[in-house]
DNA sequence: TATTAAATAAACAAAT
DNA sequence: TATTTGTTTATTTAAT
């Protein structure tokens, strides 16, 4: 099961350096896409051959287009020392579709002709972010003209060739232009595809040293990255977008360039829209917040923590140059990535290289959103296993699950637009701890520690447990105290307890002696939980100060961990915010002890505060001062915690589940298990 | 390796 | 009497 997974993770892993090296399955993977969804068995023409076809075809076009390209730029060259600033109203035109977001100025295509660009640039009355927007926008443009005269060529043979195959077989009509259109997304595929893989080769070359990029190389498999532009304009962009920023400007600026870029890759989707610069990127603020500051701008001045310079080397891609001192590197900086092809090919191959990581990034977001729904929608289906499903296993599984059986969740496409934050990878449900379990559990879950936790896990955890026989990583004493601090009254008779198990996670809905038992041994046990005679019987409740009384686990050897845990001590007010926001944001409802006498958010704080003690605790336990009421949790909800030598008894062990089962739609509503027998099934 | 916490199982008693 | 509730002890497991 670990190596499944460990092998998976390699895969994945390594998924840039296969699309280096394996083109040939890449397209393969489009054309059987390709085959499978509009193969029309009506052609006598077998698929695989036309596709063989067409990728020739495809070649050469490409090939033709690239010199025809190069010719442009020639030209365009030309008519730039001939022709000046003839159109350059048009750049006014084009500085408020800067402004706003890419996909409106998209709207109205126009390539800028290089004598603008050179004006915008020397004007200089566009911020660099602009400029690389404005940049982005051009590359995609020329993309797609080319693209739609490639399309027009290939209808044209296709044309031909289905004339031919009229003749021959008389073939009815309506397949046959579905043939076309398939085809031609097809080619469309193709041709992407090939783009990248010439740039992914260009990239692996370049960074194994094995390649140099010299200017004005003919064949250039950068060039069409750079087409519309000659490189002087690109390297004057390059300049503007590098030279005059923070390092932290330079890193927004990256993103962004990165988000409009990837969109021009990013089209294994052969839409057409993938074309054209993606709204989305429009919407990561970057491009659209930045405000000029060019009468700030004084190059060197600027900051001595430049993105290219740390720890006395040039960080430019391949060069780890020694420069002694900032004034050195700007030297160097100036003199060895000064403003040619060269350094702007390396631009593109840095860029390229980013885009790619993110398009990984989102690939694999996206197949761990699928793999948490998946995981969720299983739960609700009749299962064939009656052990609890361990989630480890299921998530290891879930890959092969999800692509064996088609009734898997629905893939969306459109994740990356979603509001639904991916789950943040590492410290939340899924625990490697988990693993093993089959049948009656005895792991012990120490993730206590593990936040922070985000909002989003929150929500999302909390139904995923509703939902999917997991057993939640939490103690018995954790929930029991959850369930009780989650009642109006904080206080539940066992039965009401019984209840909230059952109706907050699948898992206790079966093994009821087993867990029962539990609870019951573990309200005796902890002292903690204080039995309340009460008139219509003994309820039990929660000693807060024996609870913080409990010995937090130990965190050993995993300093981001605790620099996590403070970090998220320190801004847990923020926290709180961006929780509150987040359980709207996934239409939560929200209960506060004030609206509705119901403690969700209170006890989350708390139960944040307790996690976050207890971890303070212990980053701090190597000196005498605990100081747990120090923190801005605390400042909110004064708890002392007690720092006497503690009682075993009273340890609690992983906890954080206080967070998970808060928010629970139907939280206060005891009616939804409570009259329902418990599953005693299986004993 | 020893210690500890948690889970699990089970015996038992009291209350319902 | 049967079931539920509550207590206690023992054992196993995993983490430290």
């Amino acid at each position: 099961m670990m190596q499944e997974s460990g092998t998976e993770t390699k895969s994945n892993g390594s998924a840039i350096q296969n699309g280096a090296s394996g083109g040939n399955h890449l397209l393969e993977c489009s054309l059987r896409e390709v085959r499978s969804n509009g193969e029309t068995p009506s052609v006598e023409i077998g698929a695989a051959d036309l596709a063989h076809l067409q990728q020739q075809q495809a070649l050469q076009v490409a090939r033709q287009l690239l010199l025809q390209q190069q010719q442009q730029q020639q030209q365009q060259q030309q008519q730039q020392q001939q022709v000046s600033g003839l159109k350059s109203p048009k750049r006014n035109d084009k500085q408020p579709a800067l402004q706003v977001p890419v996909s409106v100025a998209m709207m109205t295509p126009q390539v800028i002709t290089p004598q603008q660009m050179q004006q915008i640039l020397q004007q200089q009355v566009l911020t660099p972010q602009q400029l690389q927007v404005l940049l982005q926008q051009q590359q995609a443009l020329m993309l797609q003209q080319q693209l739609q005269e490639f399309y027009k060529k290939q209808q044209e043979q296709l044309q031909l060739q289905l004339l031919q195959q009229q003749h021959a077989g008389k073939q009815p009509k309506e397949p046959q232009q579905q043939q076309v259109a398939t085809q031609q997304l097809a080619f469309q595929q193709q041709l992407l595809q090939m783009q990248q893989l010439q740039q992914q080769h260009l990239l692996s070359l370049q960074r194994q040293g094995l390649l140099t990029i010299q200017p004005g190389q003919p064949t250039l498999p950068l060039q069409p990255l750079a087409q519309g532009m000659i490189p002087t304009e690109l390297q004057q962009l390059w300049k503007e977008v590098t030279s005059s920023h923070t390092a932290e400007e330079a890193a927004s600026n990256n993103h962004s360039s990165l988000d409009l870029s990837t969109t021009c890759v990013s089209s294994s989707a052969p839409s057409k829209t993938s074309l054209i610069i993606n709204p989305h990127a429009s919407t990561n603020g970057q491009l659209s917040v930045h405000t000029p500051k060019r009468e700030s701008l004084s190059h060197e001045e600027h900051s001595h923590s430049h993105p290219l310079y740390g720890h006395g080397v040039c960080k430019w891609p391949g060069c780890e140059a020694v420069c002694e001192d900032f004034q050195s590197f700007l030297k160097h900086l100036n003199s060895e990535h000064a403003l040619d092809d060269r350094s702007t090919a390396q631009c593109r191959v840095q860029m390229q290289v980013v885009q790619q990581l993110e398009l990984q990034l989102a690939k694999d977001k996206e197949r761990l959103q699928a793999m948490m729904t998946h995981l969720h929608v299983k739960s609700t289906e009749p299962k064939a296993t009656p052990q609890p499903l361990n989630l480890v296993s299921s998530v290891t599984l879930s890959k092969t699950a999800s692509e064996a059986s088609p009734q898997s969740l629905p893939h969306t496409p459109t994740t990356p637009t979603a509001p639904i934050t991916p789950v943040t990878q590492g410290p939340s449900v899924i625990t490697t701890t988990s693993m093993h379990n089959v049948g009656p559990i005895r792991r012990r879950y120490s993730d206590k520690y593990n936040v922070p936790i985000s909002s989003a896990d929150i929500a999302q955890n909390q139904e995923f447990y509703k939902n999917a026989e997991v057993r939640p990583p939490f103690t018995y004493a954790s929930l029991i105290r959850q369930a009780i601090l989650e009642s109006p009254e904080k206080q539940l008779t066992l039965n009401e307890i019984y209840n909230w198990f059952t109706r907050m996670f699948a898992y206790f809905r079966r093994n009821a002696a087993t867990w029962k038992n539990a609870v019951r041994h573990n309200l005796s046990l902890h002292k903690c939980f204080v039995r309340v005679e009460n008139v219509k019987g003994a309820v039990w409740t929660v000693d807060e100060l024996e609870f913080q009384k409990r010995r937090p686990q130990k965190i050993s050897g995993n300093p981001s961990l605790i620099k996590n845990i403070q970090t998220s001590h320190t801004y847990c007010t923020p926290l709180n915010a961006a929780l509150q926001a987040s359980m709207a944001e996934n239409s939560i409802p929200l209960y506060t002890t004030a609206s509705m006498g119901n403690p969700t958010l209170g006890n989350l704080a708390s139960a944040m505060r307790e996690e976050l003690n207890g971890a303070m605790e212990h980053t701090n336990s190597n000196g005498s001062d605990s100081s747990p009421g120090r923190s801005p949790m605390q400042a909110m909800h004064p708890v002392h915690v007690k720092e006497e030598p503690l009682d075993p008894d009273e340890n609690e062990g992983p906890l954080s589940l206080v967070t998970t089962a808060n928010h629970s739609p139907d939280f206060d509503h005891d009616r939804d298990y409570e009259d329902e027998p418990v599953n005693e099934d299986i004993e």
